[in-house]
DNA sequence: TTTCAGCCTTCCCATCATGGGAAGGTCAAG
DNA sequence: CTTGACCTTCCCATGATGGGAAGGCTGAAA
């Protein structure tokens, strides 16, 4: 099987199946004598593993992992349960920083008379000093405040 | 006021900052002899802005946007609503798609005895091809089946 | 048999926001 | 005058993906 069925049953495009390819996640078996990719179930069923994880929103490199747990005769569980629970872990923290950017935003809107009048609270808030944003990983550290 | 300056009364980084200038989000009005940018109180509440917009999670071509409807004198309101409201959009979807996907993950882990045993409902369930994944944009439209 | 569409290959570049680091110039304090 | 902290520009990397060029292969129709 060439690279555009086995992306087309696999759900992928023929670029990231390259891709894939390139940085490790399949080793499909062979080529033709033109030197086409040849797929085999084997490879469709890991590209279809691939989509699946990418559904769920691992990266990359967590596929690896998944996929060497998945090809362990002997794997623990265990394992792939870590892994599934620190991703569910960057979910909530993405999550949660998204959810608090929407507070804010719902928050402004409503209070935007969202007419021609220039006065407008969301550029005022953008542009308030005072907004609780104390310390930061850029607020230097040795400055030569004579500078 | 030089950039490292500029950098921690905004809370950005250099980098951030040549970045933002590269892009034309600020024009910092001159150099020193030396070449060193020259940073006014001006530029400063306008790198604050900027951070101020990062931090509600608006992409650098919004804030562009922003700082425009900023520094018009005779801007409507009703636009600055538009793009917070497009913005909050962007982050339902987003939020939306991330909690599917933890909603399953969360499914997955429940039942996954996470003992030394290889049985695995989370690899059986990426390895399973019959998930609703139907259609989707790269299931290939014209292809020689015959090949 | 030639032609041509539709595959395939590799390679480079773009996205988005950011950081790392090199190579080199500047400034001020000791 | 040295030194260290700053500044400059330039290039490269991230992560996942797409776009597209230049060129080769295949198979079916003319």
């Amino acid at each position: 099987m060439n690279i555009g069925q086995a992306a087309a049953q696999s759900g992928l495009s023929s670029k990231m199946i390259r891709h894939y390819e390139s940085i490790g996640l399949i080793k499909p078996k062979g080529r033709s004598a033109a030197g086409y990719r040849l797929f085999n179930e084997f490879d469709i069923s890991r590209l279809k593993f691939i989509y699946q994880a990418r559904t769920l929103g691992f990266s990359l490199e967590q596929i690896g992992q998944l996929l060497l747990l998945w090809q362990q005769e002997d794997r623990a569980s265990v394992n792939v349960k870590k892994l599934a629970e620190q991703h569910i872990d960057e979910l909530n923290e993405k999550i949660r920083a998204m959810q608090k950017m929407k507070q804010t935003l719902e928050q402004l809107v409503e209070i935007c008379p969202a007419s021609d009048d220039p006065n407008c609270p969301i550029l005022k808030s953008l542009s308030n000093d005072e907004q609780s944003n104390t310390a930061n990983c850029h607020s230097a550290a040795k400055i030569n405040q004579s500078r």
